[in-house]
RNA sequence: UCCUCAGUAGCUCAAUGGCAGAGCAUCCGGCUGUUAACCGGAGGGUUGUAGGUUCAAGUCCUACCUGAGGAGCCA
């Protein structure tokens, strides 16, 4: 088409003083008669030019006000600075082409409801709020890999099609695989675990699935969850790897993603608030403070959302709650030697009211004690062979964790529901588009 | 699976059981510094579906459909 110099908005500053063109998308119109602004957006930023009847060929005049809300269009003239302007620059216009007309966008400036902002996703994240959540969702992700390439991590793409669950718990969604049963995986975990004995310290990043009939603001059919496991690392060093990878991705979101967070309105003081070392109780503890908080919590009880609310409450930092009842806990994970009637393993509460954003174990390394494990769980064995074998060649303590993406974005922009952290959410009634 | 709430113009919402309304969007007109611009005008309706009560139902009753929020479960 045209516009094969365009320069990216992002970078309009450096075009200052001279001509340029840009290429993108018409944000929002507004006329005064004889002068019109049209703020272009082209992905990197937003633009506002100015065209003005009596410096412009009737033509161009035309064309303008031809433009409609998220046509797509080229325009050219002299980029200035102007304290007027949202962003700071401004272009003069001297030419508008429209590319490709668009006639009665459904997204007008006004509110909307939830409902059918979600039936218009496909053009809903071009909305400047939406778009800056899946811009931060876009720099975490990078910013996870980034935390584990530096630490010498091993990237192990786990499979999405699996043959077993991994706790058998959580309902699976079943597919056919050539006549047999298949599942839609549910976590990396068991295919992770191998690998830590390969690489030493692995961990992988995909998404995930889970058929849970979950209706609520925290929960996705399919979300992306970021799972490392490491060769010989124990609980308390898995609590400190958990903390650490929490304050990196926070420092990294912070500096990366200001203008975003900013377009979003989210009070940074609130991130820039949390540092090590975070807040950590026991499961034991935990009831005891429910407990005096009136919530009568007996030992072998889950804690449930408003229990998780009230531990949390007034917390400017995460809180580590560790060593639960084994009876609630899946079946891999390791026994606290000092306290056999509870497991190794930790939930990540972030503040705010964010619930919990990592769950993880150190797991079993002792073969029999597995096997016994699944035959309580009533497992069935055969499916666990290869599990099995990280036991019987060379076993060794290992944890890990898995953290929700989506949870940890919807955190950093400040976000009321997850499926706004992700660009096409499926939820339990959302399948399109 | 359970509990609660909602469904009226393209969108967001009004309407005591008594004429179906407004803002935004769209179209037409006006305006040379707008910031979800503003001002004037026009078009736009099977009130989620089916039945019932009533002289009269968007409104009351019953069932169903669809969606949202929460619980449980989890990241």
């Amino acid at each position: 088409m045209t516009g094969k110099d365009a320069t990216s908005i992002s970078r309009i500053g450096e075009k200052s003083g001279s001509e340029a063109a840009v290429r993108g998308w018409l944000y929002n119109r507004r006329s005064s008669g004889k002068i019109q602004f049209l703020i272009v957006r082209d992905g990197t930023g937003y633009l506002q030019t100015v065209v003005a009847k009596s410096e412009v060929s009737p033509e161009t005049w035309a064309e303008a006000e031809r433009a409609t809300q998220e046509c797509s269009l080229v325009v050219s003239g002299r980029v200035r600075e102007e304290p007027r302007a949202p962003g700071g620059w401004e272009m003069t216009v001297t030419d508008v082409r429209i590319l490709g007309p668009s006639e009665n966008y459904p997204i007008t400036p006004k509110e909307h409801g939830v409902d059918f902002l979600m039936s218009q996703r496909h053009l809903w994240m071009r909305s400047s709020q939406q778009h800056a959540v899946l811009r931060v969702r876009s720099e975490v992700s990078q910013a996870i890999r980034d935390f584990f390439y530096e630490r010498e991590y091993t990237l192990i793409d786990s499979p999405i099609l699996t043959g077993s669950s991994v706790e058998g718990t959580s309902t699976l969604f079943e597919t056919d695989y050539f006549g047999e049963k298949a599942y839609l995986s549910q976590s990396g975990q068991l295919y992770l675990e191998p690998a830590a004995a390969a690489f030493g310290k692995v961990y992988c990043f995909g998404p995930t699935f889970r058929a849970e009939k979950s209706k609520t603001r925290r929960h996705l059919t399919e979300f992306w969850m970021i799972e490392p496991e490491v060769a010989f690392l124990e609980f308390d060093g898995l609590c400190d790897l958990a903390e650490e990878f929490v304050t990196y991705l926070i420092a990294r979101t912070l500096d990366r993603s200001a203008e975003d967070l900013a377009r979003l309105e989210r009070d940074t003081s609130k991130l820039e608030a949390v540092e090590r070392p975070f807040p950590r109780i026991t499961y034991r503890e935990g009831i005891e403070r429910l407990a005096a908080k009136g919530f009568p919590i007996q030992f072998g009880e889950d804690l449930g959302a408003d229990e998780e609310t009230a531990l949390t409450e007034g917390n400017s930092r995460p809180l580590i709650v560790s060593r639960f009842p084994t009876a609630i806990k899946s079946f891999y994970m390791q026994p606290d030697p000092e306290d056999p009637d509870v497991v190794l393993g930790l939930d990540m509460l972030a503040p705010e009211g964010y619930g919990e954003i990592i769950g993880g174990s150190q797991r079993i390394h002792d073969l029999e004690l597995l096997e016994r494990r699944l035959a309580e769980h009533k497992l069935p064995r055969e499916a666990y062979e290869w599990y099995l074998d990280v036991r019987r060649y060379g076993t060794f303590p290992h944890s890990g964790f898995g953290m929700g993406l989506e949870r940890f974005v919807t955190w950093m922009c400040g976000t009321h529901h997850l499926r706004e952290a992700i660009p096409y959410p499926r939820t339990l009634k959302r399948i399109y588009p």
